[in-house]
DNA sequence: AAAATAAAGTGTTTTTTGTACACTTTCGAA
DNA sequence: TTCGAAAGTGTACAAAAAACACTTTATTTT
């Protein structure tokens, strides 16, 4: 009995949440309660320990509404992490005994990724977030525990299902342009595609839909609205 | 301090070890000691608990090592399975009360798979495994806890990065004839290929060099011999 | 030694897919 | 009415994938 306690093993979730605006890929991070005397901004992906009875995909969703205030975000598992030293920095150290109640135990993390139109969700931070905000993806501070490393597979895993066509329209608003899709791709991708091959392309897959609809006021030619007609992959 | 003795939760990893003989994949099953008075065989995965302070990805290949004496392979993480109620079957409890400190531990397991040349690699069994052996992936017994799924998603992932042309040849000897590398392809994918196309794309891969050496002892023309020269991906 | 067996080995044509490329249209604002 | 700004559109060329059948060669059998 005494046993378990030596060998204090938690599980954890973190949420790595992309968003798209203004023709820039964004992330929700949040700031951690400040706890450091040296008033460090502790940046960090949204995460937090697996309840005991809890299935981790629900733990994943519970973290990110908890945190954030988001709901209804569907999440899909990338990888896990358990590096036995992953949780070893100084501040994170000081973090976790605050935060905490086995603030020593090993923490083996379950990485989450969603995709997200950014209208929809406008974050707000609660339990120990102080803020949540969207950052952009170029431009990431340095984040708790091996958050770094975590943002940056998830965004490996982003590029290659893009390149796919099997994810990215999650990220646009319901109706959306084939100017806004290709952009979004383009940053994705970071890189320069044909307008023309783009449209043939994606006018040949049939979860994409055109509407009877034109953009509104704009300044310029308004495009025609299109539609994501595509379904949520199955689950455990 | 008790806190965490009623949350007790413990990580496992469970090793899919896929091999290749006789045109049939095959996948790496123990026969756990018979502890069931109806003398049930329960055929399992290789997998254990990871130790307070190690990787994940080195439990997975100790696991593996310790229950049927395989070393040295390479193993990758495809999925973490968190149900909490992945553990309740009748057997599946009767199981963990005779091998496990903490039976009622619920148990999170990050799943890793592996391909092998099942030449090179004769498992005996050790620890609590009575058997391990090789199993024909079309005719597979149920399995302890939800083995079967994960096994399915091993499946699932292997055909994937089958056609993608990023795995197989960890699965055959090391000179091989492109006869039984489009055998394997073609059991693995369970669709017929063509020779010559099959030929065609093979020779353009620099992964795969063909030898100056002829198959010997059949009762046909002899095939060249060929090898691959791949390298292993990066780890966390 | 000839014939039978069994898989190895080999190229060309057709179809499909991907890439490169430039001008006209349409709305809102000035 | 003109201007600005992005929308929208088609064709030719290149590359990749798919379809397709006969000859070769070592071994075994007669």
């Amino acid at each position: 009995m005494n046993e378990h306690l030596q060998s204090q093993l938690d599980v954890s979730v973190d949420c790595v949440v992309f968003g798209f605006h203004n023709n820039r890929l964004k992330v929700l991070l949040i700031e951690q309660e400040n706890v450091s005397k040296n008033n460090n901004r502790r940046y960090a992906l949204p995460g937090d320990l697996v309840l005991p009875d809890e299935h981790i995909d629900h733990a994943a969703e519970r973290v990110l509404y908890e945190l954030t205030n988001l709901k209804g975000i569907y999440l899909e598992q990338f990888h896990t992490f358990g590096n036995p030293n992953r949780v070893r920095k100084e501040d994170d150290i000081e973090w976790l005994n605050v935060i905490r109640k086995n603030p020593d135990a090993r923490v083996i993390t379950i990485a989450y990724y969603a995709l997200v139109k950014m209208e929809d969700y406008t974050p707000s931070p609660s339990s120990y977030a102080e803020k949540a905000e969207w950052k952009d993806v170029l431009d990431i501070p340095e984040l708790a525990f091996d958050h770094n490393k975590i943002l940056r597979k998830a965004l490996k895993k982003l590029r290659k299902e893009v390149s796919d066509h099997t994810v990215g329209f999650e990220l646009l608003p319901e109706k959306f342009t084939l100017g806004q899709l290709q952009q979004l791709y383009e940053v994705i991708l970071d890189m320069q595609l044909d307008k023309r091959n783009f449209r043939k392309a994606i006018k040949k897959m049939d979860t994409v839909l055109a509407l009877e609809e034109k953009q509104k006021g704009v300044l310029h030619k308004p495009a025609q609205l299109f539609t994501y007609i595509g379904e949520r992959k199955e689950v455990d």
